[in-house]
DNA sequence: TTGAAAGCGATACCAA
DNA sequence: TTGGTATCGCTTTCAA
């Protein structure tokens, strides 16, 4: 430890040890050093081992640059979040799908670009100089809308690409985490705890995900034979929920209301609770993410649990696998599940 | 638009446009492009128009690859988030940090390498790794630890870092914004509104920014002749905050508590209330940070904003003047500021 | 099995 | 002002 700026033995003084010094040590060619470390045929036993060490000693790391540049890979894939500067707060969504796609990435010395933009034609933009600096070998598509033109941009540019959750016949590779079940979970014990109209609290239908959720909702009431209540979109975001509560409040019909994230729930559930609406006894309110709040607070909450951290696991997956062969079989992660907490009557 | 892979004129049909291309076009030498694009002096008006059109008929995107290698410079800077597994939420503070670092990376070309650890050690050799193989031209150093190895780790390796809010006497280049007058006019704020005794719910004390929060707070108490009150970790969670609640209500002469952050103010208003201590009638709660849903819940949660993308912004523009001139001065950005809502009483 | 040499796509130096 | 060429650090033929 300490101060000193030894980095084990034989580590460089001043410049940095390449290739070529290792072959020199070794007393071989460097085409010999690169096939040896690279685990590739056509170097005897003996010399390997001569040039393992050699690299060893010398603390030989190859460069990524020179990889690259020869190898005809970034060795990197990139995320753009789309957000409002104004609102920059990542939903808890991105940290574990980030920690999942960096997982499977770390294993494969692959790294992750992460980038933000302000609105649709920045995004654009982004995945476009991303592509044409060749900064990256792949890209992930999220939050995808309706009609997004990053599917197009993607085979335009022919840049290796995995969607996440998108629509039924997405052409790039998919990996997608079922919520219909969940959903058909929670209207059925809806069903059975008395309800007979539910609400729903949407996101802002130009999202895919959103829209997708509202159709579950829908399939499922009709399933049970329950009656279609208010909705209305809660934004994704606490605020948004809040403001839901009139819409929500007005139809008193509804006993029972599903939000299409665990933020809007909770939003509205304190929005009820000011207008003396009691949750869940005069209203059962559920979410959908499954974020750590949700435990904590009180009514604890009622919410489909999804799993961002296997999903960008599985996005890793595929987008390496794209990448390396050019195309990828959709994965499918297991399907969400029905959390069931206070936010909702049991009886 | 359309499904066409048509990139304006002259797109690529297969094979990537280089340099080589564009001087064959224009009738140079690719040195006379290199200077050309890159503005360098040396080519005349005629010849740089001339080489300009070319490149842009072609639709010429220099190769990060390319100019990586030769340039010695990756044109990428790294961050290491470390959390833990289970709970991958990231906090509000980094996606507002990184909009801000993104916004002054962009602009340059330079582009964010996110990366996620699990424990010190593996975010030491994150560190490592990326200063290894050159992935990085430097590094941010964020959550910095009390002696955090990280300061050492990147002289050792020659990495140009900055800091983040770092110590007084830290070694590497550092952003900082102060909060030690806001966290006073805070402390003032409860003296002058009749509180004789402040609490703290503090983050984990391994952390130099949840040291520094205390140290302010007490810093500010001496000097308004207040009396500490309890001291308790609130794990800079909701659930922390909700935990402490405990040790909160059993000092009953504290009728105001400071909190290290929003989400355990939360869970700590939220903890009070549930005992039937109300806020603020009984107890004043103010929290740190400034995220969005203070603004909203009930009672608006009194706070200390900082300015996350602002201290991204200027972390991002030291790093590259780091990289660039082998130094840098520290940076401030305006310091926290003070915001009164409804979780203080205000008589 | 080994080594020499040709790329990869830029930058930069040095003659012309 | 130009253009030729070496160079960066690898991978990948292709001869020996």
């Amino acid at each position: 430890m300490g101060t000193t700026s030894d980095a084990g033995p034989g580590a460089p003084r001043g410049k940095r040890v390449t290739i070529v010094d290792v072959a020199e040590r070794a007393g071989v060619a460097i085409s010999s050093v690169s096939s040896a470390l690279n685990n590739r045929p056509g170097v005897s036993e003996a010399t390997r081992l001569r040039i393992v060490e050699a690299a060893a000693e010398l603390g030989f790391t190859p460069s990524l640059r020179g990889k690259s540049l020869s190898g005809k890979r970034a060795y990197a894939v990139g995320l753009v979040v789309q957000r409002n500067p104004d609102v920059l707060e990542l939903d808890p969504f991105f940290g574990a799908f980030i920690g999942g796609v960096e997982a499977y990435l770390d294993e494969r010395d692959y790294a992750l670009v992460l980038q933000m933009s302000a609105d649709a034609a920045q995004t654009l933009d982004r995945y476009r100089r991303l592509a044409g600096d060749r900064r990256v070998d792949g890209v992930f598509l999220n939050e995808l809308e309706v009609d997004d033109p990053r599917t197009d941009l993607v085979r335009e540019l022919e840049l290796p690409a995995v969607a996440v959750n998108p629509s039924a016949q997405c052409p790039v590779p998919a990996v997608r985490q079922d919520f219909g079940a969940a959903i058909r979970a929670l209207i059925g014990h809806f069903a059975s705890t008395g309800h007979r109209r539910v609400a729903h609290v949407s996101g802002p239908m130009n999202y895919l995900h959103a829209v997708q959720r509202v159709d579950a909702w829908r399939a499922a009431l009709r399933e049970f034979g329950l009656e279609e209540g208010a909705l209305v979109s809660g934004e994704f975001t606490y605020e948004g929920g809040l403001a839901a509560t009139a819409t929500i409040a007005a139809d008193a019909a509804s006993t029972a209301v599903f939000c299409a994230n665990d933020l809007s729930a909770l939003g509205l559930i304190a929005g009820l609770e000011r207008r003396g609406i009691s949750v869940p006894d005069r209203v059962s309110v559920a979410g959908f993410d499954g974020i750590q709040l949700g435990e904590y607070v009180h009514p604890a909450l009622t919410t489909v649990r999804t799993a961002p951290r296997r999903i960008g696991y599985e996005a890793a997956r595929l987008l390496l696998a794209t990448i390396e062969s050019g195309t990828a079989q959709d994965a499918d992660v297991e399907p969400a599940e029905l959390v069931l907490r206070d936010s909702t009557r049991s009886f």
